[in-house]
DNA sequence: GAGTTTGAAACT
DNA sequence: CAGTTTCAAACTC
């Protein structure tokens, strides 16, 4: 019958297709919906549900509703605070339920155990909101991230990643969120990819509040949906550090991490994990001052968030990114926003952790545009520490770091995992760690002011000059250095800067027209290194670290006012410490104080720097018994910013630099009075490459395996990464 | 740990 | 800009 002609025309008429010649999944097919993945445990989304779904996409109710979102929240404060926007989105308000038709099956999926509706709803709903082709299923990553993470949706820190990105990195976008790895989800067409991708590439619009315009779940299912890319392609800490170059995408994906490593059975780390711990912990005290008004404004925010959420490690999860912090506070460790400010006490963290606190460089990298330079050392040095660990321990990253409060024993337990040779290196490792962390850390390299009338607010306080909060282990009094006066000491700050622009600036700077750096011409002198003002010392003969120039390893220049310098790094006139000591060896009769130590601190270089060869600088090397100032105790300068190497790339562009810091000192102390023991430790498997401090042509300062305790950071598998792909250094000219 | 010395920072 | 004072680190005992 179907053959008659009668039937041919008719079917020629109608549209309508006789169905037993279609498949009847080709109706689903043409829709490009295909099956739920099978890796959600949870019941299987029927089918329907993402036409209904579909469909609802393009209901002007989606628009209502969102309007009504954000209506609701423009009616609100800017940026409500977690738990708020908890109880809404518990009670369904702003994300309404009602407002999408949310299928009766996607609410059953969401209601299975583990399975947080609220965040599947918003995460719908907000991803409504951004793609101007609703035709995106997202649906394998959202229930991805709904299933494991549900707790997150519920967590309360949700509510620390409400950083306004328009408001505080205007010019960020969302592309440098999940940057070029959007490919690695799974889309079921290339127009979901497509939509998928817009999602983060979309601009934001200057005139629109993103945190308003979404549901904040959303925001944490951008996030989320980070983490699960970086659950699919785990790569070096430091490669998503790049990532987190971008202030938005730092944030958010710190939080969501920080999440992850909270919510996860502590038997199930993951990479994930170990890129939370890594990004976890060293914010600590940041004067970030020129973000501080900003940061102010989401404090509130911050504060209500941290005072109503309890970290399942009892831990306040908040108190790792919410901006107000006190001296007094347990665990004075400042989390910023994105920005690593100036982690000045980098090491001191260490110490104060007992143990390993690997770095947390992530949220830096696009502040430090804003910060300092320093910021950027500091954060180099801790990548000394990380390198180390995650070279000698590999993937035991997780565990060094997981426990903010109690690493030690945890990254001991967890490291016994490894074979017992390895074992004991990295619990060798740890002990000189925290050993060199403890002699640098605490007593120099981390500030640790101890005014009394200066209020912390003046140069006076090193903490203050070096951009630092004062923490807790400070012995100053009626301090205002804190971040709950950030008002007080921004202001000061910049009065202190009307009158000094360079107040702030690193006191030694390099030259920019040498940069000997070890590969260049070690046969330079540190001459270019200079105290950019000069000592005036009367007394001390420039041999006591009274005077800025020594205490700074750099010789005296014209610039000094210091009379009778004995500088050991090179005198005034010009003379260098080699000549200096032919002079005085020859004058028997004038060996006194200075000479005497100028022996001590020779004979504690070269114990330093012999057999090591580890070498801060082509200078110091080629300086081999120039004693540093912080030799002769085993200290680094304490308020003193020594660019001595590697720090061209800052002095450069000096005229911003900022916060200086002792770190950087610090960690070149930490390099180059590294025990031999330790050498050994980490010359087990390492080449026998001689430690020096390299920077590139660029002005990056490059470790070599060595150095930092690094030694074989490029060599092992996931850590490879980790050097190559440590970003260029921001150019500086950005900053404020 | 207290007291002294020193020189930078701050002030006038 | 110079002189003085204040201040806190460095140093000594």
């Amino acid at each position: 019958m179907q053959d008659s002609p009668l039937f041919n025309f008719i079917n020629n008429l109608s549209p309508i297709k006789p169905s037993k010649h279609l498949p009847f999944t080709h109706t689903f097919n043409s829709l490009t919906f295909s099956s739920p993945p099978s890796l959600f445990t949870s019941p299987h989304v029927n089918e329907s549900r993402f036409l209904k779904r579909h469909i609802s996409l393009h209901t002007p109710k989606t628009n209502a509703s969102a309007k009504h979102v954000d209506k609701k929240y423009a009616n609100e404060e800017a940026l409500p605070n977690s738990t708020e926007l908890r109880q809404n989105t518990k009670q369904g308000i702003p994300i309404a339920d009602d407002a999408i038709e949310l299928p009766q099956s996607l609410k059953y999926n969401c209601g299975s155990p583990g399975y947080d509706s609220t965040f599947c709803i918003h995460a719908a709903n907000g991803l409504l909101e951004l793609p101007k082709e609703p035709a995106l299923d997202v649906t394998c990553v959202q229930e991805e991230g709904c299933k494991t993470d549900s707790v997150q949706s519920e967590s309360p820190l949700r509510g620390t990643c409400p950083i306004d990105p328009k408001s505080e990195f205007p010019e960020c976008g969302w592309d440098g969120l999940i940057p070029d790895h959007t490919d690695l989800l799974i889309f079921n067409s290339p127009d979901e990819a497509r939509a998928f991708n817009s999602l983060f590439q979309k601009p934001l619009d200057s005139s629109t509040d993103l945190m308003s315009l979404l549901p904040q779940s959303t925001v944490v299912n951008i996030g989320h949906n980070v983490q699960f890319i970086d659950s699919i392609a785990p790569r070096s800490e430091l490669e998503i550090e790049n990532q987190h170059s971008h202030p938005i995408a730092a944030t958010e994906t710190d939080h969501v991490v920080d999440n992850a490593a909270m919510n996860s059975n502590p038997n199930e780390k993951t990479d994930d994990e170990l890129v939370s711990v890594m990004h976890r912990g060293l914010r600590r005290r940041c004067l970030d001052f020129e973000m501080a008004s900003v940061r102010r404004k989401n404090s509130d925010y911050n504060s209500n968030t941290s005072s109503s959420t309890l970290h399942s490690d009892g831990r306040n999860v908040a108190d790792d990114n919410q901006l107000v912090h006190t001296k007094h506070h347990s665990d004075s460790r400042k989390c910023i926003l994105p920005g690593i400010g100036l982690h000045l006490n980098a090491l001191a963290t260490l110490k104060d952790h007992n143990g390993i606190k690997t770095e947390r460089l992530s949220s830096g990298r696009q502040l430090s545009l804003i910060c300092s330079t320093s910021s950027l050392k500091i954060s180099t040095s801790q990548e000394h520490h990380h390198l180390a660990l995650g070279d000698v321990s590999s993937e035991r990253e997780i565990d060094l770091s997981n426990n903010g409060v109690q690493p030690d024993e945890d990254c001991r337990e967890d490291l016994n995992q490894n074979s017992p040779k390895k074992k004991r290196q990295v619990q060798l490792l740890l002990t000189m760690l925290m050993r060199k962390s403890d002699s640098a850390g605490e007593t120099e390299g981390c500030k640790r002011c101890n005014c009394k009338k200066s209020k912390c607010l003046k140069l006076y306080c090193e903490c203050f000059a070096a951009g630092v909060y004062c923490i807790e282990p400070c012995s100053c009094q009626d301090c205002f250095n804190q971040a709950i006066h950030e008002d007080t000491v921004l202001q000061t700050r910049k009065q202190i800067e009307s009158r000094n622009p360079l107040a702030f600036a690193p006191k030694v700077i390099r030259s920019s027209e040498s940069v000997p750096e070890v590969g260049d011409d070690p046969n330079k002198t540190p001459a270019s290194a200079r105290h950019k003002r000069g000592c005036n010392c009367k007394k001390s003969s420039c041999l006591k670290k009274y005077c800025e120039c020594f205490q700074g390893g750099v010789g005296c220049s014209i610039s000094c006012r210091c009379e009778g310098c004995k500088n050991a790094f090179g005198r005034k006139d010009g003379s260098a410490l080699i000549e200096a000591e032919q002079e005085e060896e020859t004058e028997a009769g004038e060996r006194g104080v200075a000479e005497k130590d100028l022996q001590k601190t020779e004979i504690q270089n070269i114990e330093d720097h012999s057999d090591s060869a580890l070498v801060s600088s082509p200078s110091l090397r080629s300086r081999s018994l120039l004693p540093l100032p912080f030799s002769s105790k085993g200290k680094p300068p304490r308020s003193f910013v020594t660019t001595i190497s590697g720090s061209a790339l800052f002095a450069s562009s000096s005229q911003k630099l900022e916060k200086p810091n002792s770190l950087w000192s610090q960690s070149k102390h930490f390099e180059t009075v590294l025990d031999d023991e330790l050498l050994d430790i980490l010359s087990i498997d390492s080449s026998p490459v001689v430690c020096v401090k390299t920077s590139s042509p660029n002005g990056k300062r490059i470790s070599s395996p060595k150095c930092g305790l690094g030694p074989s950071s490029s060599r092992r598998g996931g850590r490879k990464l980790i050097l190559q792909s440590i970003p260029s250094f921001p150019s500086l000219t950005n900053q404020q």
